[in-house]
DNA sequence: CTGTTAGCGCTTTCAC
DNA sequence: GTGAAAGCGCTAACAG
């Protein structure tokens, strides 16, 4: 393995410079900083972590739990994270062990920043291994409960944003395929503000796990059509797979019989259906750069941002599954 | 901080004996050993764990480079070989980077066994990164062409075993969907050893990145009932996606006017059609398995395992989509 | 059984 | 601008 030490063999100088060289502290001549540089990168110099971090507490790596739900999102997102993090010259690494025991692993390689997707109730174990954690957690996802740094996204006002897209091309009756969450309320909320008729009907309450959720899915569909909304969002791209599976055993044309909006904008979606598909959601991108941005400034200023400044609103983006009504 | 030298004076011992007694070493009385941990106990002692990976730079931890594609398949055989490695009390980071910086975040870590998913040409920079990285890197997927240890995927003979299972339903005409792969291969090996008539119009060469690709299937699924096979095998599961839209589009109904054969068993393919599909490939649980055996034996019996141990058979799980063909 | 001490690779202060 | 050296917390080898 080598060392700082022979590359200052090399070099021809201390190895407290070359450390001074490599890091980009003041105080060496631009000229033996890249001859250093140099000679580091053609001796193939990994830096040893676990050294740099005895001396200073830092480490430049940022370790992420990945969620055990939110499949294609998530994995689509950790390629952001992973570019974004890239071109700041971060390293990241991914456990998908279960989140306590992930966080373990992240502390024995000397990670303390960590980034967790909040999504349900956390197991009891989890929260003692929080608590014992010498680093930074951020949370990202539903409203944290927590102290700690966060990061919200506004399921609720992303699924509102739904409902105004299909008020304003004239649907009178939206229909909500999901569970009873915060995309729920928004979608109750849009449907008050922009005065649309509330019809319990068309509501189709299930989720993933629910074993009725095809029989009920599959006879919402089957109504006659004078009989049902004209527009429909579902809650998650999960349930999407299972949607327009069911679209299709039920020969719904999209749009022309029934205008769609998904929620999640991952590219897989836009392979289900003939057309593609409108969405909303948070935008990847920003998700990704907002992510890094709060957890590497987590120390610094942690408390000055304001609350608001830690929600991430949703997007929509309009494609070819919204249309007016037939016959507008 | 408290560390080991804090409880020494405590307990009114040097330090080398704290650490004995803390790491259960021999050499220490029972008496001192129990007092000594007493104190640590109460003074909230927590290890300094760069410390102690300074000293014996052992880790017991995998690392895994997650490839740029192959989609789900990876993402599903990750949570399978996380299992495995939490059955055997082994910890497993994942790294989304560029293989080569992936290599050297391993490195920095002190993780030494690595497994990589050859898929493709490798970059310049990843094989020089492979000849200074100081540890064991498991290849898994292709044939490897270098030395170290390896564990092949036989695409050829699963792809094999399809076209043998079509050819026992009685299926004359096969098609192919894919690229000009191992598994083509498997397929022409396949029409030869059971006497099917080999058809160039019935092989659609194309790939995802193809921009031909979307007109080449519908043109090949357009065409007369009568002038096509009655019976397609579809080479990835992301050529699946696109597949699965289009017959869709061109409203052919599986498997009553065409059988169907998909490389690698995803639980969503199952969701793009109203049937599900039979597939061949890997074995997740299998490969999950051979994987970890691997790589923890690796450098014990270096070479001793023979080559055809090092290969995964490819398994056929027949499901609705392969039927024999109409009118028989 | 316990004390002593040489490093592990690196950052950082203090001299020059 | 560079060298010298202290020390981060710990393990392990050796001495007693």
């Amino acid at each position: 393995m080598v060392t700082i030490k022979d590359i200052a063999k090399q070099a021809g100088v201390t190895y407290g410079t070359v450390s001074r060289a490599l890091n980009g502290e003041p105080g060496v001549s631009e000229k033996t900083r890249s001859r250093i540089k140099a000679i580091a990168e053609q001796m193939n110099y990994v830096p040893n972590l676990a050294a740099k971090r005895m001396v200073d507490r830092s480490s430049n790596c940022i370790g992420i739990i990945w969620p055990k739900i939110e499949g294609l999102f998530f994995y689509r997102l950790s390629e952001r994270i992973q570019e974004e993090a890239s071109r700041r010259g971060i390293r990241i690494m991914l456990s998908v062990a279960e989140p306590e025991d992930a966080l373990s692993s992240f502390q024995e390689h000397f990670i303390d920043k960590v980034v967790h997707w909040v999504y349900s109730e956390q197991t009891a174990a989890f929260i003692a291994a929080k608590q014992s954690f010498p680093g930074t957690i951020l949370e990202v996802g539903s409203r944290s409960a927590g102290e700690g740094p966060s990061l919200e996204i506004d399921r609720k006002g992303a699924v509102f944003k739904a409902v105004r897209h299909l008020a304003e091309l004239g649907h009178e009756r939206i229909a909500f395929v999901g569970a009873r969450t915060d995309k729920w309320v928004g979608y109750t909320q849009g449907l008050v503000d922009f005065d649309r008729e509330y019809h319990p009907d068309d509501i189709v309450m299930t989720r993933l796990s629910d074993p009725d959720m095809e029989a009920k899915i599959l006879g919402y569909l089957s109504r006659d059509r004078n009989d049902r909304a004209t527009a429909v969002i579902v809650d998650s791209q999960g349930m999407m797979f299972e949607f327009a599976r069911l679209v299709h055993a039920a020969k719904v044309r999209i749009p022309e019989q029934l205008s769609l909006v998904g929620y999640d904008d991952v590219p897989e979606l836009h392979r289900l259906l003939p057309v593609s598909i409108t969405t909303v959601g948070p935008d990847i991108d920003t998700l990704a750069n907002r992510l890094m941005d709060t957890i590497t400034r987590a120390d610094a200023a942690e408390d000055s941002t304001d609350r608001n400044d830690r929600i991430i609103e949703g997007v929509l983006t309009v494609r070819e599954s919204t249309q007016p009504p037939f016959g507008m």
